[in-house]
DNA sequence: TTGAAAGCGTTACCAT
DNA sequence: ATGGTAACGCTTTCAA
């Protein structure tokens, strides 16, 4: 079922039944109804590997998909349909490229294949190889992520107009000791961007505000959460309300302040930023989350690396914040000040 | 940079250079290097296009991945990492098809395109439209799970085997209450595979060991998971141990225990099956979980369809049992009989 | 063992 | 507006 036989079906040539179909040059409309009668009929569907070779766009996307835990959390699992859901609206195919962030290698070595028209990389970090080694090598590329260079195609969250948000949120509740409560301490040295960012915003925020900070870095676990809790709470100034961007954590954070008798929130509110209701809502009490718009994260990737591979250009970077998701577990800064 | 370019820098015809390559044919030690020299000075490398084309082998596999939340599960983001892991390691490459498990035309649309050698369906049903209208099309497939048919190629968990390794772990702790909290009810009736699979697991083995079966639908959700709990326990005869199929259910079911002041495990032994540590281990206390095998499956699955694509045949069907990961929550049957 | 040439199923260009 | 034909970059005969 080629292209060949379509035309001899519809009586015309091989080259027409393609102009049909690509609209490269005009069809008359009689021609192009017989032609489009016979493609129907035939159940004729073209060959992406032949259209591919001869274009020279194969109409396929990759993911550079970092392998290890990160890959797995729901954040990035929204972030890949998204992707996927966006590239097939457009027309577009995605393959997955599991390769981890520093084997820039691995990477080009299967770019340079030709499969994928670009590459959209995920979790991008300061000076990240595999930027350089695919731009060097002039295939397009889009980045989740902002690295320290500029100028390049980038999708991120807007970790800075989210925890701003939250924070003015439970500021205008009535709190004035507000905690945030970031990743491990190790991942501001090693620069990662979010930690980095949020950090910055809740200290540029709380400030604004004449408020003071109480910013603390938990380990990504359970355990983790439990030690900021008690920390928190064996403060001298106890916080009234906590803000958690650290997904592990969160789950540690309510259960100490449930074993402490700490009611959420009557004594302390407690939200989740950059997170997601379908984790941060599996607590007891469930978390009111700042949803992290990985769906949405995807989409723009796929849109902003179809836009470089149209034009050329490099669009301005694109900020994506996080959503309310208000599932009851903040409210109001108890009276008597701090609580028990 | 084509084939072409590499015949002529190392002096031989472009046959030898994909000769070199493909091994199709006897290559005389002396050619072979002065070609691969070449290749590596010019960095050559095949274009997948033209490869494919010319094969009819695109070396590319089709995941088709089902909308909707169920695809966002962790163990579904497991399959999807051991898939594309195990696809990279046979040279292939994998892509996402990001179709509703009900869209068959859809699916066939795309996978008439021709771009992948054959799909791997997720989330296969019984009679699943999507493997009648692939097989019509002669298209080559692999099922994740299985359907009512027989001879089809399909990977699976077996739920069988990890129901029964559970129940005997607990009975082996003395405990001889051992109740079942199952997925939603409407599941069975839906036929939903794994549903039916441990139900029928669950209670074939308990009454083999001569206990009581307390098998309990649970809704997909925290507030699912304490209906059921406070259901267990307010039963005439509370169970000394749960078994949990149902990750969402579980938190609830830890809550409501927590809530009553039922301790796990010194008054109730809980265990979650077919789930992973990663969502079961946030719980407090983490939970004894006998880890789906979502990695290997997805390898499984990757290397199903691989040797239907070479044999033609068609295998037996692998089922792939959950391994224990033990963090705690199960311990001996309390002795004074049943708990307060 | 190697070279030459005919496809693979399209697109893109040049005539007509 | 349409037809013919040369690419696209490779695999696969078929000769030599």
């Amino acid at each position: 079922m080629t292209m060949q036989d379509v035309a001899r079906h519809a009586g015309v040539a091989l080259s027409t039944v393609s102009a049909t179909l690509t609209a490269a040059r005009p069809v008359s409309a009689g021609t192009r109804a017989r032609v489009e009668a016979s493609m129907t009929e035939l159940g004729y569907r073209p060959n992406a590997l032949a259209r591919g070779l001869a274009s020279k766009r194969s109409h396929v996307l990759a993911l550079a998909f970092p392998m290890g835990p990160a890959g797995l959390s729901r954040t990035s699992a929204e972030f890949v349909i998204g992707a996927t859901e966006a590239a097939q609206d457009r027309g577009y195919q995605l393959v997955l490229w599991p390769f981890a962030t520093d084997d820039a290698a691995g990477l080009l070595d299967v770019a340079r294949q030709g499969l994928a028209d670009g590459v959209l990389l995920m979790e991008v970090g300061t000076g990240d190889a595999r930027v350089r080694a695919l731009a060097e090598a002039g295939i397009p590329q889009a980045l989740i992520g902002r690295t320290g260079d500029d100028g390049l195609p980038v999708v991120d969250i807007d970790f800075d107009a989210t925890v701003v948000a939250a924070v003015q949120h439970l500021s205008g509740l009535g709190h004035r000791r507000i905690a945030f409560v970031n990743h491990a301490e190790h991942r501001v040295t090693e620069g990662h961007g979010p930690t980095v960012r949020a950090g910055e915003a809740y200290r540029r925020i709380v400030a604004g505000l004449g408020l003071p900070a109480q910013e603390v870095f938990a380990e990504e676990s359970v355990a983790g959460g439990r030690v900021v809790a008690a920390q928190l709470l064996d403060a001298p100034q106890p916080p009234t309300a906590v803000l958690v961007m650290n997904e592990e954590a969160a789950f540690g954070l309510v259960a100490e302040f449930a074993a402490r008798g700490v009611a959420i929130p009557g004594d302390v509110s407690v939200a989740a930023v950059v997170s997601t209701p379908a984790v941060a809502g599996q607590t007891v009490p469930p978390l009111t989350t700042w949803h992290a718009p990985g769906v949405a994260l995807g989409r723009a990737g796929v849109d902003l690396l179809l836009s470089v591979l149209g034009t050329g250009e490099v669009p301005a970077p694109t900020l994506i914040g996080c959503g309310l998701v208000d599932l009851g577990s903040t409210g109001p800064a108890p009276r008597g000040g701090p609580h028990p």
